[in-house]
DNA sequence: AAGAGTGGCAACCGCGCAAAT
DNA sequence: GATTTGCGCGGTTGCCACTCT
């Protein structure tokens, strides 16, 4: 077994712990935008700071880093946190993957400063443990026992077809429809498909991507900001969910806040499925995520607590 | 005004995992 | 295959500012 980095003990405790001061900030700031990040040890030693390579990649994950929101949360991002915890338990990483600009530090002292609270004193009850994901039921602020109402979601008729998602009742609130349509778009669950062109005022991009085709121009990630609007979101059947790793390919920004994505890959782990998402391949990410929708399922079948048990349905989701 | 209590947040710690050697 | 290295994660700690008494 390796021994772990010891921050403060080695080369004569040297090295600094404790809080950053604005001259440190900017070193490693200038280092990191000169440089790129590489090997965080390297970068400590580099940039001439006398730090561990832990404590900077920390320092820059959690406060430097550029596309970093800052502020408090929104009541949108709050729901999200809640509604994501619920399925996820603590895995505060990949709930921060799934709020662009917040770090998982960020929220998970969110979570135990605030929202802990705050559900305790309403006696709201959540799931923490990550072994047994329930689905929290936005509508009745309780765990949602009910397996044919998808954890909130009211099926209809009209998506009885692989691939739907349900369509969302009138009876919840824009923000919460919002909330839930972007929370259900976490990587490998099943997303719009077919006829299908949601208009929702509020939308949110929730870092996994909403890519719609624009024509000739390529394939793009809608976002108009947080809780912004998201329109007509793509051409028919063209929305797909990519894999988180592809959301680090944006690579520029244009005034319009549309996100051109480069050389978009979108990965199926489970089934060592790796797709391009080119004209050829697009039907496969329609077809959905590994057997899943390879069969026609009706909303009844499509039991969420049911498919958390397996996860091979959900590669990103690790309930192991 | 001053001390105690509390909350929020930044940073550290220890562990596990994967890749490299 | 064993060991080392580096990274990432979740839990925890400690500091500081604010509020309360």
């Amino acid at each position: 077994m390796r021994k772990p980095e010891q921050c403060g003990k080695n080369n004569n405790n040297k090295l600094r712990k404790g809080l950053w001061s604005p001259e440190e900030d900017e070193k490693l700031m200038n280092y990191i935008i000169n440089n790129g990040q590489g090997c965080w040890s390297d970068v400590a030693r580099n940039a001439s700071l006398q730090r561990c390579g832990k404590s900077c990649r920390l320092r820059w994950i959690n406060y430097l880093r550029p596309d970093l929101r800052r502020g408090a949360f929104s009541p949108q991002e709050e729901e999200l946190i809640i509604h994501l915890h619920s399925l996820l338990g603590n895995r505060w990483s990949q709930i921060a993957a799934r709020l662009p600009g917040r770090t998982d530090n960020e929220i998970k002292n969110f979570w135990n400063s605030t929202i802990k609270k705050r559900l305790k004193n309403t006696n709201i009850s959540t799931t923490t443990t990550s072994d047994s994901p329930k689905v929290y039921n936005p509508q009745s602020h309780e765990l949602n026992k009910d397996h044919n109402n998808m954890g909130g979601f009211i099926s209809t008729q009209h998506n009885q077809h692989a691939g739907f998602m349900p369509i969302f009742t009138s009876s919840l609130s824009s923000t919460m429809q919002t909330t839930m349509i972007n929370t259900m778009n976490i990587e490998g669950l099943p997303v719009l498909d077919h006829g299908l062109n949601m208009q929702v005022d509020g939308g949110y991009f929730n870092g996994t991507g909403q890519c719609f085709e624009d024509n000739n121009k390529g394939f793009y990630l809608e976002n108009d900001g947080i809780f912004g609007s998201v329109n007509n979101i793509g051409i028919e059947g063209d929305m797909f969910v990519p894999h988180l790793e592809s959301v680090n390919t944006i690579n520029s920004i244009d005034h319009n806040n549309h996100h051109r994505v480069e050389n978009i890959t979108c990965k199926r782990e489970t089934n060592n499925n790796s797709t391009n998402f080119d004209d050829n391949k697009r039907s496969e990410n329609r077809v959905g995520v590994g057997n899943l929708f390879q069969e026609e399922l009706t909303i009844g079948e499509w039991d969420l607590e049911e498919l958390m048990k397996d996860v091979s349905y959900f590669p990103f989701l690790d309930f192991s």
